[in-house]
DNA sequence: CATACCAATCAACAGAGTGTTGAGTGGAAT
DNA sequence: ATTCCACTCAACACTCTGTTGATTGGTATG
């Protein structure tokens, strides 16, 4: 039931939203004001005070929501297939999913991992995948059998290096399709074995 | 020459970036007010700005004399032989030192690379590895000869993976020792060695 | 048709922070 | 004795914040 009012509502959150991004580009999370967005999106100053608590609560759902379609994007990719490759420690088909999500939000992704932004999105996203991926392929006693080391230090080491490699990508304007990004993170993988 | 003026000068900055680094400690950098510093500092907010042009600025500065000295540390305890091994890839012995420097700068490191700072010191610090090991390393043919990953990626993918290890050491509150950070290090690439 | 509803507008508010200024204090150097 | 220098202090105009109460103009309901 999505009445005309509920129209209207997501029609100015979205305006919000999107001049916020645009902002975000040009510079500073610190220095753009809720007067900055207001403006921007045309729209009265305490009109965005009726959608948000302030500028903080606007970032945190924006950010919420990435993570959310991102979960949902996994989710109906893998009803059991994926799920089972993971779970044996087979992370490609996992990785490619997640490299072609980003790329149809890349811009979303470039502001909130980018420079101008808070490190929120960046800790948010490793927990993301920590949760997904690395959580499920722990309980896989056969694949960690014989490591010596703590599991959030193996957690951390493999997420962050996975999202070094996306941090990368949206750096070089995502000049790789996601089915490259995935081949070379199975690549590196390679290489490291062959050390 | 280290007039009375100059120490009069120094011992004002150390009172404001200790007061900036506590209050960083409890909140946001978006939230702490040249206000809040200059009054935990117990100073004249008048006297901040001729030290500062602003906090950012203050925060620059003190991230840049972070790694200034990180640089010191490295360079003072490799006059030729970890270099020589860093070039042959073997990248342990600089790694125990980097986590030594870590250990030594806990309290600052912990704060910038915390969640109420901005991303700007996760960059900076990522950006330093590659700078002091990876485009070393990737001058030795040797050591990256078959491989078909870019440079870029390749580094983006080791120097994140290696940051991600330090952060977890920090939020673990430095539970180990540098040399078993080291260990821990090499253990993880001997895992991915053997899958 | 009347009227209740609802999102958005507008102007005004007090409060807080910003960066700058010019005058003044007190110890150090010459 | 006088100049130098870091710092203090009070005041300045300015911007941003979050909130309020009154108002506008479409939309839905009896």
């Amino acid at each position: 039931m999505a009445s005309i009012y509920d129209e209207m509502v997501e029609k100015t959150k979205e305006k919000i939203q999107q001049s916020f991004l645009q902002l975000l580009k040009e510079k500073n999370f610190m220095k753009v004001s809720v007067r900055d967005i207001t403006e921007a999106a045309e729209i009265n100053r305490g009109t965005f005070y009726l959608h948000y608590l302030d500028k903080y609560d606007l970032l945190d759902q924006m950010e919420e929501g990435l993570l959310l379609d991102l979960e949902k994007h996994l989710e109906r990719l893998k009803p059991d297939v994926l799920l089972e490759e993971a779970e044996k420690g087979n992370i490609s088909m996992h990785a490619v999913e997640v490299f072609r999500y980003i790329q149809m939000n890349a811009e979303r992704f470039q502001v909130f991992l980018g420079e101008n932004n808070h490190i929120g999105f960046h800790k948010r996203l490793k927990q993301f995948f920590v949760e997904h991926f690395m959580d499920k392929m722990m309980k896989n006693e056969n694949f960690f059998k014989g490591v010596a080391v703590p599991q959030d230090y193996l957690s951390s080491f493999a997420t962050s290096a996975f999202l070094g490699l996306i941090e990368q990508w949206l750096e070089n304007g995502l000049a790789e399709t996601p089915s490259e990004m995935a081949e070379m993170y199975i690549q590196i993988i390679f290489f490291i074995k062959n050390l």
